[in-house]
RNA sequence: GUGAGCGUAGCUCAACUGGUAGAGCGCCGGACUGUGGCUCCGGUGGUUGAGGGUUCAAGCCCCUUCGCUCACCCCA
């Protein structure tokens, strides 16, 4: 016998009725980020090696040690995308969207892979939601895009979810604060770990929110970020803080989120949800205003997120999740005389109203069919014996109260078509 | 990449110091041949993750390997 076969590490297939949830989470994407303008777009999940080594930056995990990368047949280095940003900002630049209304408003969502350790709330192949804006460099901005995230969660039921928040500065802040976050940290080089030691030259800033202790108490009497900040930037942070203040967007300073991208500038935010285990962030975002021109573009700004769907669906409020999972509507059985055939026939009409029904096709007794209905969670069964089917008729009988009653076919198809 | 724990039926789990692989749930059917949910009865279900070793005998012990889980790391 030949051995089974599995999906491959990290990956695993969704099933109904879980993809059913996954469609009605998607369902209020497309409809909220519509209504503030946002417009899909679907990028390849092949890119060029380069496009995430010059984006995301050499020296991030992601890129360093995390992507599934490997030669064509051609001897061309290509990797499935980590991320769908720097997708974005290439396809930005390739089909010159600088030339489009300004600002460009792009949602996308599918599958991204990351070659890491699998554990709670994080596969190989995961899936993100995400959203750019390109093209506007103002605190207003930032604010709408945060808006319409908070009201994308709000619309599947969560409450009590906070934002973190904080700024990186421009360019040059992010140098000067390198170079004060080294000076302080060098002499104590010993008391790194090996990964931070490391950092130490590549990204300080990563060290920020390592989670060892002894790290922790060093980085704690560190200068803070704020010291090094640009007015401007300055500037822009307090507009944006005073926008969510005056949304009510439940937000929290956190001067120690840095985030693991490099392309990010000024703001940058993180929302993370309890019930998650150590992976307990849903949503990561911020500021980009080098990346397209990093990329060979124009230089223009951009700011967006990133929802993490695999864990925003294990932590989706119980009730959204119900109402996605929903199933058939109408079982419809036959007996005597009419059989499956005439089941078909009636199934057909309530199709053709736009009634969800499942016809039963199989020959069972009426009990079976019955008890078949009550599992499938149908709410009404349609009974077609001899004698209904010769009046033109159709028992129909409403499962959850016990209630049925016969009525002419065509009625009862309206009648369900109305429910 | 590092560390720890765990792999027995579709699911959740039993099986003494090694001695004939079981239960509940699910699924299918019957009691009830035109009426589901409750109940009762029956049926369906397994190379005990895989490979090797020790032994008269391995689900249990040893080795290898694959996978899962959790944490580090990293991030969504």
């Amino acid at each position: 016998m030949p051995a089974k076969l599995r999906s491959v590490k990290g990956t695993r297939d969704l099933l109904p009725p879980e993809t059913a949830v996954w469609a009605a989470v998607e369902e209020v994407a497309r409809d909220v980020f519509a209504r503030y303008g946002y417009a899909e777009i679907r990028t390849p999940i092949l890119e060029e090696t380069e496009l995430f080594v010059r984006g995301v930056g050499e020296a991030t995990d992601v890129v360093g040690k995390e992507m599934y990368t490997f030669a064509d047949k051609k001897g061309r280095s290509l990797t499935l995308r980590p991320e769908s940003t720097a997708s974005v900002a290439r396809a930005f630049v390739e089909h010159g969207m600088q030339s489009w209304p300004s600002p460009v408003k792009l949602f996308y969502l599918g599958p991204q892979f990351r070659y890491e350790r699998p554990q709670a709330g994080r596969y190989r192949q995961f899936h993100q939601i995400g959203a750019e804006l390109l093209g506007d460099p103002g605190p207003w901005s930032d604010a709408e895009l945060l808006l319409m995230l908070v009201r994308f969660l709000s619309e599947l039921g969560f409450s009590g979810l906070t934002v973190l928040l904080n700024t990186l500065g421009d360019e040059g802040a992010r140098a000067a604060y390198r170079e004060a976050l080294r000076a302080h940290l060098e002499p104590h080089a010993e008391a790194l770990s090996e990964d931070s030691r490391r950092r130490l030259e590549t990204n300080p800033l990563r060290i920020l929110d390592s989670k060892l202790p002894a790290e922790r108490e060093l980085v704690a009497g560190a200068p803070p970020l704020e010291a090094c900040l640009d007015a401007e930037s300055r500037e822009h942070f307090a507009a944006v803080r005073r926008l969510l203040d005056r949304f009510g967007v439940d937000y929290r300073v956190e001067p120690r989120l840095v985030r693991g991208l490099d392309y990010y500038t000024r703001t940058v935010f993180e929302i993370t949800a309890a019930g998650l285990g150590a992976q307990d962030a849903i949503v990561g975002g911020g500021r980009y205003d080098r990346l397209v021109a990093d990329l060979g573009g124009p230089a223009v700004p951009g700011i967006g997120f990133a929802i993490g769907e695999d864990r925003l669906i294990d932590v989706l409020p119980a009730a959204f999740r119900e109402r996605a999972a929903r199933r058939e509507t109408v079982h419809v059985a036959a007996v005597g005389g009419a059989g499956p055939e005439e089941a078909l026939v009636f199934a057909e009409e309530l199709r053709q109203a736009g009634v969800a029904a499942a016809a039963e096709l199989t020959g069972r007794s009426l009990g079976a069919a019955m008890k078949r209905a009550d599992r499938a969670g149908a709410r009404w069964a349609a009974i077609l014996g001899d004698e209904e089917v010769a009046a033109g008729e159709v028992t129909l009988r409403e499962l959850a109260t016990g209630e049925q009653r016969r009525v002419a076919r065509r009625e009862a198809v309206e009648e369900l078509g109305r429910a």
